[in-house]
DNA sequence: CCCTTTCTGGATCGATCAATACATAACTAT
DNA sequence: ATAGTTATGTATTGATCGATCCAGAAAGGG
């Protein structure tokens, strides 16, 4: 930038931070029900400072979603990665969506509160596909790991396993979301864990 | 009402289609993005009407709610009950929301959408819950029939079935709606079918 | 006809929305 | 210290939000 001759006051706040508490005011109520007057409030920062750095309430929304989906695909990826077992795994990965919705029912999951609330933005429907995509690949991954340690039968596809899991896993948020209940969705569960078997 | 004396103007449009069509505009557009000039322009009335006949935005959302929930659940019915065959029929339920949802991805469910749009609302969320509890009590019902009838082993749990496909109906909304296209939908149900052998 | 009641829809309300303008503060190279 | 650049936050923008007001239209019993 611009440097001979010149610094510029620097930036009192930091950005990334800044991202991950717009996340979670994003995921909690959701892009509509999110004023700028709640960002600005919630990021202590003021409009001028708000729209230097960020652009817009839409490109920052895109950009806690970016952030909140890397952040669950490296969680997920390491749930998958920390246990030995693929079933074991399977079964954390889904019991801690439960718990988590069971915690905070107004939460759910952002990617799908976002392929519910902006159907129509091209920059985030792509992102939403994409993350989904995402889901299945480490699922697929962790499926075809097992397979060739014996933990999976042969005759299974580990991609159709995947995308049933991936598939099973958004119905686990929405009726955690919906307020089911611990046994509903673990009802729900059991049947799907017989799906590896 | 005050009817000795006088009789009044009547109401020059159907208050039920009118919900029809709210409906359909909520469950295209979502809440938020659904404003009030948008809900008169679609049901040709004034304001004046409009707030006569239901009060407000918000009633009229739980009244196409209502409606929806009222509509898909006797739609689900009715297709359990069509075919003689439950694997036939629970198969057929769902192709029919893979085929919905490549058809409009943007649609997707007016249940689910709810959910994650209103979440704070109990007068919506009571119905989301409520209407995921139905979803499950149709096809619990459907299951025990089959059962009597030996279609499903007499080792499994109705309900605990009922459960699982509650919720993963929920989950081809979901990949639906985030455009993970027919095969990896068909390949979930490949999987989840096999819940029922 | 007249009276009472309800429906209708344009005008309008205050509130709030996202976004901008602008004066001032902070910072660094010179 | 000064000059040049960017950050900051208040004030303000025009637009739009949901909702209300109200004058006139339509209806049927008297």
């Amino acid at each position: 930038m611009g440097y001979p001759f010149a610094m510029a006051r620097t930036r009192e706040f930091d950005v990334d931070q800044a991202i991950d508490r717009a996340m979670d005011l994003f995921w909690r109520r959701g892009y509509a029900e999110t004023s700028l007057q709640d960002l600005l409030k919630e990021l202590s920062i003021g409009s001028g400072s708000f729209y230097a750095a960020f652009g817009s309430k839409e490109e920052l929304y895109i950009r806690s979603l970016d952030r909140y989906i890397s952040l669950q695909g490296n969680d997920l990826e390491k749930t998958l990665d920390s246990a030995t077992e693929i079933r074991a795994a399977v079964r954390k990965v889904l019991t801690s969506l439960i718990e988590a919705d069971l915690t905070d029912p107004a939460r759910g999951c952002l990617v799908v509160n976002t392929s519910t609330q902006c159907g129509e933005q091209p920059s985030a429907t792509d992102r939403v596909t994409a993350a989904v995509r995402q889901v299945e690949s480490s699922l697929a991954g962790a499926l075809e790991r097992a397979q060739t340690r014996g933990e999976i039968s042969a005759d299974k596809d580990p991609r159709q396993l995947a995308r049933f899991l991936t598939t099973f896993i958004q119905g686990i948020r929405i009726v955690g979301q919906a307020r089911a209940g611990r046994e509903f969705a673990e009802d729900a569960l059991s049947v799907a864990m017989r799906a590896l078997d």
